[in-house]
DNA sequence: GCCGATTTGTCCGTATGTATC
DNA sequence: CGATACATACGGACAAATCGG
């Protein structure tokens, strides 16, 4: 799949993106001056301070006032992560573009009781439909997972779309985009349907991420439970501003 | 601590997060619009825009092009989460916010070799502080960490510096504030160290976070690897675009 | 189905403030 | 102190999506 970017600020992002990571412009390196970049793209100082400020969002770069922009990339920081995790496997893009082989385990459609209402928000008596599926790539299993989808939102859902993508019934055939996710990331004990379903790999525990999905128009349709592969999960973020990360204290 | 906000548009952020946490604007309900918001704060639109993205960036809001821009916050999901985890436990934060009562285990300079070299990505040679340290709160061991700092950074560190806070010491006794941070969590077997110091509570792994750490100038100078306690390890996030996860594939 | 009003998205130009060297 | 660099803020123009009449 080839990334097009129709905004002027998302072209001068991607190629400013690509001189970094061609090393043009090294780890701790300055980037050109703003005044020269609006010169050589021929755009706005909002248009390309847009650009920065989406590098430094995605840890490239780091502005410091009065001196300059600053090259955070460090092709082999990204190699010793590379290393550790292939990002082929990366489980944001999952929906769309990673080739899961999905089976169905069970597809039923129930109404929200009280004690799924208060983990997942949705009010009693929704009528949700509730799945779980098996997740593989090369005959081994990944994810175990339950999902549960607001009929309102996601209608006339089947096995055979559960088995396929849902994402993508969603935004093609429902024309309903994804805007937002909120995660949630924990390790649970191994449970039965775990130790069936996944290589535990001597582990007694998984990863368990918890999922709440809205629509473009703010609606939250999908509470999904997640359980992981121990040994093979990992979580990356380059992000300084907003991902919290906290332990229980009760 | 009391947040001061310096510049307009976080005084518009800060103030519209308050209405929205008072429910003034609920779940699902539509902000008011841009217009009118420039004229409520009396500024430009671009200022007001500013704050809009931040509170979309924090999962508050969900902006729609022609439509408005819808309220993604929701109360009881927050008390659900909340419940799970208490944010008084922030990892984010634990740097300077939560008190931590910290022992330190080990306190030594070396000079990177070879394998350190592969895993923090400090060239080979590089003289730095090697610290381990356990972090507890009301005598319950919470996170056991090894620390590797770049003593021309992280200048004339001592162990009493490293008992109380080694954040603190450089924001404010050098003036040399952290910028960003890179972080990578995975799941792994419990060793030793970790059953001798941490409460495992049944499991035989623990979350493992490394992190890479960035001056205000471009310079990675902290390579730290920490060993969570798993029952009470949480991690929350909720952005859309940055953070990515995904498993080990070779 | 079209049109006009409303609303957010993109882009431009300019002025002023503040930090660095 | 002056030159350079990024940060904040203002205002205006046009595009694109939505909605109601």
């Amino acid at each position: 799949m080839i990334f097009i970017a129709n905004n002027k600020y998302d072209v001068i992002y991607e190629d400013l993106k690509k001189r970094i990571k061609n090393e043009e412009y090294k780890y701790q390196d300055k980037i050109p001056s703003e005044t020269n970049l609006i010169l050589e793209y021929d755009c706005s100082r909002n248009t390309l301070r847009r650009a920065i400020k989406k590098l430094g969002a995605d840890g490239y770069v780091q502005s410091i006032r009065g001196k300059g922009v600053i090259v955070l990339y460090n092709a082999s920081l990204e190699n010793t992560l590379i290393k550790k995790g292939s990002p082929s496997f990366s489980q944001m893009a999952e929906r769309n573009k990673i080739k899961f082989k999905t089976s169905v385990l069970l597809f039923d459609e129930i109404k929200v009781n009280k004690k799924l209402a208060s983990e997942s928000t949705f009010p009693i008596g929704t009528p949700v439909y509730y799945i779980k599926r098996l997740r593989s790539i090369d005959d081994e299993n990944y994810i175990v997972e339950e999902n549960y989808f607001m009929q309102k939102v996601v209608k006339d859902l089947t096995i055979s779309i559960a088995e396929d993508s849902i994402y993508k019934y969603l935004t093609e055939v429902l024309n309903e985009p994804i805007a937002t996710t909120k995660r949630l990331l924990t390790f649970g004990l191994a449970n039965k349907q775990d130790e069936k379903y996944l290589d535990l790999n001597g582990y007694n525990a998984v990863p368990i991420v918890t999922n709440y999905s809205f629509t473009n128009d703010g609606t939250m349709f999908e509470y999904t439970v997640s359980h992981h592969r121990p040994d093979k999960f990992i979580f990356y973020d380059q992000n300084d501003a907003n991902p919290v990360s906290f332990m229980l204290d009760n």
